[in-house]
DNA sequence: GAACTAAGTTTTAAGTTGCAACTAAAAACT
DNA sequence: AGTTTTTAGTTGCAACTTAAAACTTAGTTC
């Protein structure tokens, strides 16, 4: 078979680069925050954001485009459009929150108000954790990077 | 004093801008990967990531800026710059996890090479989840933003 | 049907990105 | 010692993106 060299850098294949595409774009998280926030509109969205018209019109089309929200014209007046998140959407949350709070953790002076709370318990939230595949908490020392091919063929080898 | 009117939209006070600030921009996110990868100077990120030299030389500076990378000359040989993430680099893993996690859920054939494993096991990760103050995990079903003054004052509250 | 409102487009200026060519400094070669 | 190569940048310019303000369109209220 001769030269098969394997990849040396196989850096190119995860899920960040079409996450960043629709997420990366400046605006998009505060849509989506404010979004989860409650808001639906979009006066609403421009006077709470602070955002330019036209681009928050572009960013609603393209969040609308990649079933981030669902766009939906009101039944009682059909002028406003209100503007919901879809299970898609809601799946972002976790990544919403891990920059919030590395946010807080390392920002000056952020107040952090409305606080998230578990709704059964009504107390703040934990810290978003990264899991291992049997529930232990891991931290940057846990984790490493390892070649798909290398992976031993374990049977629980179903999760991420 | 007289008019001291409440902000009635107290959805401004978060981590998130301060996080967005940053990692933001776009390649910020690339760059802190291929770092966690285990790159570490100019040229290889060049090549690696596609970008142009003067945004890279551009988004390293502003990482350093903000304490997310740290540039140090390489003793051996000091046209050698070392580009090194930190602490408070690593504690965005979590945040680039959930977006890659996400990313790689709702994608087009997206192949994730190199797998994110648990060092302990080997085994690949799980979710990126979202705790309560007791460990559970939760969903957006499970979640709630309330007005910090309505938090009543339990004894645990000093997490989030 | 005149005025108002919600959502979006257009226009124009300012800022950002990306490419290609150039520079600077350290190391290696001859 | 002097030229070449390597690493990490900077500069200049064209293409694209963002932002602010004025304009448009469709639906609603008076």
């Amino acid at each position: 078979m001769g030269d098969v060299r394997e990849p040396l850098r196989e850096l190119t294949e995860c899920g960040l680069p079409q996450a960043l595409e629709v997420m990366g774009e400046r605006w998009s998280f505060m849509i989506l925050r404010a979004s989860f926030n409650g808001l639906h509109h979009f006066e609403e969205f421009l006077s709470e954001l602070g955002i330019a018209r036209n681009i928050l019109s572009n960013r609603l089309a393209k969040l609308v485009e990649h079933g981030i929200l669902v766009r939906q014209a009101m039944a009682d007046d059909r002028r406003k459009i209100e503007y919901r998140l879809t299970e898609k959407g809601m799946d972002l949350l976790p990544a919403m929150i891990a920059l919030r709070q590395w946010g807080q953790k390392y920002g000056v002076d952020v107040v952090e108000n409305p606080v998230l709370v578990d709704e059964r318990d009504r107390l703040p939230i934990g810290a978003v954790s990264i899991l291992a595949h049997d529930g232990r908490i891991l931290d940057h020392k846990g984790l490493r990077m390892i070649d798909k091919s290398k992976l031993g063929l374990h049977p629980e080898m179903l999760q991420n």
